[in-house]
RNA sequence: GCCGUUGUAGCUUAGUGGUAAAGCACGUCAUUGGUAAUGACGAGACCGUGAGUCCGAUCCUCACCAACGGCUCCA
């Protein structure tokens, strides 16, 4: 069965990743008697096929269900298709409840039902195969990779069915590089360079999903929230602080409770009946700071910031390293604003996340957030609230000409929100920035305003973060930056490196000036030679190390070198590349890295 | 939570039904060395946790915990 997207272009690859998972259906069907086949697309890298199985497939199986497939090729002479009646196809498919539920599904939208055939195969299918498998097929070029367990048409009240992925490409080199490549992606791996490079650590005995931050990298954490404080104050929100569980209460009127109770951890106090909750967002907080004193049309927008813990009971197999935790903290933000001032608060806040993103050279793409009409019960509100408050949003993004992609589903409970998303190294998407518009939580709050006229009105609410979470930011940023973090981010930003004992009193001289203009200098005056001295150096990934030896006290000048020959890092960089020298005075030196500190760098960030 | 994989020293890994090996890191001593591995010696692990089978379990079985890759979820 395939699965073809009309929009899918039918390119060589793509047919062979097709035939190859009816191949699968057909290898799997004949050395497990019973197995029944569902979906099987062709995906990015090659093709996944699930199936209804009689008993467990693990990878040690793989290597006879791939000699299984190169035996069955040899009898695929043609790929051919023909339309069949409901009749037949309900014929053929009896033995399967998933084909019969698609075949019914298909027949009743009216489309028509095709069948195709190859060697033994009868599948129904849209097509796109190789027309001559045995010759086309490139025997050597895919390979079976993973199994995973996946429900039936993607409903966890459904049965779960057995996923089987494959890897495939049209030549074996194209394969091999991409496995290669992959290995490469490994190892920038946030949570593999966490751990070498001493940043952040996890212990059985704290819990799982709770990151604990070493004082190298709760540097970088406050850097990336110290760095979301400057761009809040420009903005205009001022900080606040609040705790970090809450009554019960607060959670029922916001309406968390009855969406979200599921995953809220309950707090217990012996001296009252009702039980708290664990805060997994600071908005419910903020509306009271808000209604906590009367507010004119003239005060708004009212904006506060916030970086308070929060905690989600989130299902142990959802955590994953630092991009999804069940403690962690968001650079969160609310504005309280009159319906007039939405636009011009979305775009202050885009132009932010702009310049942030641009400050990190991250690439990212903006996705407009929008409910399911079909699924109401997800959200609070009315459809028309929900239809006005969407239609502003798409407005501000075209009007300010900005690309954008749609995400039917994608909004908050309570409205619709611009999301702004990058990948990880594994190219897997995370969302950071977001910026949400909400008309459903002040009405809840019953929360005001005196307008102009005199009348009592409710206020509207901007959610927002620059970062999204600066823990889950830290992850991505790590592996953007192979762990070569700009100057400005390094927890040590220079190494003094003496190559003798005798130099060691010169090199201190000059650690002594660097730290007292705030510089992260490191002095390596421990008796081991200079080699090992700069592999440390470079293990660490420092940005800038200055070796002291004979040469620089009597030249004066000092021998200055970097880790990434004198460039910024970017997601390609890595570690082992060049390094470049360069001969500085003392005074050079530290003026290169207080400006290179201040600015921290500047390129313009790319819009994909 | 579900499907699959994994858990041996700080790290990376080897290994076995009879309580375990190596490299790096670490410590001591020697080496005063100009840019990715100087030498010698030493210390370091009840083999994720708990139970079961066995004369005997790190190894086999079960349960639990945790990590990883998916699915679902993601305020």
């Amino acid at each position: 069965m395939c699965y073809c997207r009309s929009m899918e272009k039918v390119t060589n690859a793509y047919k062979i990743r097709h035939t190859l998972a009816h191949l699968l259906v057909t290898a799997i069907k004949e050395l497990y008697p019973g197995a029944k086949n569902a979906i099987g697309p062709a995906i990015d890298d090659g093709f996944y096929q699930d199936f209804d199985l009689p008993k467990a497939v693990s990878v040690e199986d793989f290597p006879k269900i791939e000699k299984k497939m190169r035996e069955i090729i040899k009898t695929w002479d043609t790929f051919t298709g023909r339309e069949v009646t409901l009749e037949e196809a309900r014929a053929e498919f009896a033995w399967n409840e998933y084909k019969t539920e698609l075949l019914e599904e298909f027949a009743s939208e009216g489309k028509k039902l095709t069948f195709y055939t190859s060697g033994t195969l009868v599948d129904l299918c849209k097509g796109g195969h190789l027309e001559h498998p045995n010759k086309d097929l490139p025997i050597d070029a895919f390979k079976l990779d993973r199994v995973a367990g996946a429900y039936w048409r993607g409903d966890e009240k459904n049965k779960m069915l057995t996923r089987i992925y494959g890897l495939a490409f049209e030549t074996k080199e194209e394969l091999e590089k991409y496995i290669d490549q992959r290995e490469e992606a490994k190892k920038r791996d946030h949570k593999k360079l966490g751990k070498e490079l001493d940043l952040f650590v996890f212990s059985d005995l704290v819990g799982s999903g709770m990151p604990m931050f070493t004082p190298k990298g709760a540097f970088i954490r406050n850097s990336i929230i110290n760095f979301c404080r400057e761009l809040n104050a420009e903005l205009g929100f001022g900080e606040v602080h609040t705790p970090n569980f809450n009554k019960a209460e607060l959670f029922k009127i916001s309406g968390h409770y009855e969406k979200y109770k599921e995953d809220m951890l309950t707090v217990r106090s012996q001296y009252s009946e009702e039980d708290f909750f664990l805060k997994p967002m600071n908005c419910p907080q903020h509306t009271q700071i808000y209604a906590s004193r009367p507010r004119s049309y003239r005060d708004l927008p009212i904006r506060y910031a916030d970086f308070a813990n929060l905690y989600r009971d989130e299902r142990p197999g959802e955590l994953s390293g630092l991009t999804r935790l069940r403690c962690f903290c968001q650079d969160d933000g609310h504005a309280f604003c009159r319906e007039d001032q939405i636009k011009s608060e979305f775009e202050n806040i885009l132009g932010v996340v702009k310049k942030a993103l641009t400050t990190y050279k991250m690439n990212y793409k903006i996705r407009l957030s929008l409910w399911d009409p079909e699924k109401p019960e997800k959200y609070l509100g009315s459809p028309e609230v929900w239809e006005r408050s969407q239609e502003i949003l798409e407005n501000i993004l075209k009007e300010n000409k900005i690309k954008y992609e749609i995400g039917v589903g994608e909004a908050a409970i309570y409205g619709p929100k611009m999301d702004i998303i990058t990948k990880d190294s594994l190219g897997r998407e995370w969302q950071i920035s977001t910026i949400q518009l909400d008309f459903i939580m002040p009405q809840r709050f019953k929360l005001t305003y005196t307008d102009a006229d005199g009348k009592e009105k409710t206020p509207v609410m901007i959610h927002r973060a620059i970062v999204g979470s600066p823990e889950r930011f830290m992850g991505i940023l790590i592996e953007h930056y192979s762990g070569n973090f700009p100057l400005w981010l390094s927890p040590v930003q220079i190494k003094i490196i003496p190559v003798r004992e005798n130099h060691n009193e010169y090199a201190k001289n000059i650690f002594e000036l660097l730290k007292e203009n705030n510089i992260r200098v490191e002095l390596a005056n421990e008796d081991e030679n200079l080699g090992k001295k700069v592999r440390d150096a470079k293990n660490n990934k420092i940005p800038y190390w200055v070796v002291i030896g004979d040469k620089e006290i009597e030249s004066g000048k000092l021998t200055l070198e970097s880790r990434d020959g004198g460039q910024m890092p970017t997601s390609e960089g890595e570690n082992g590349t060049e390094t470049s020298k360069s001969n500085v005075s003392q005074e050079e030196l530290l003026k290169k890295l207080l400006e290179e500190i201040s600015t921290k760098g500047a390129a313009p960030a790319k819009l994909v």
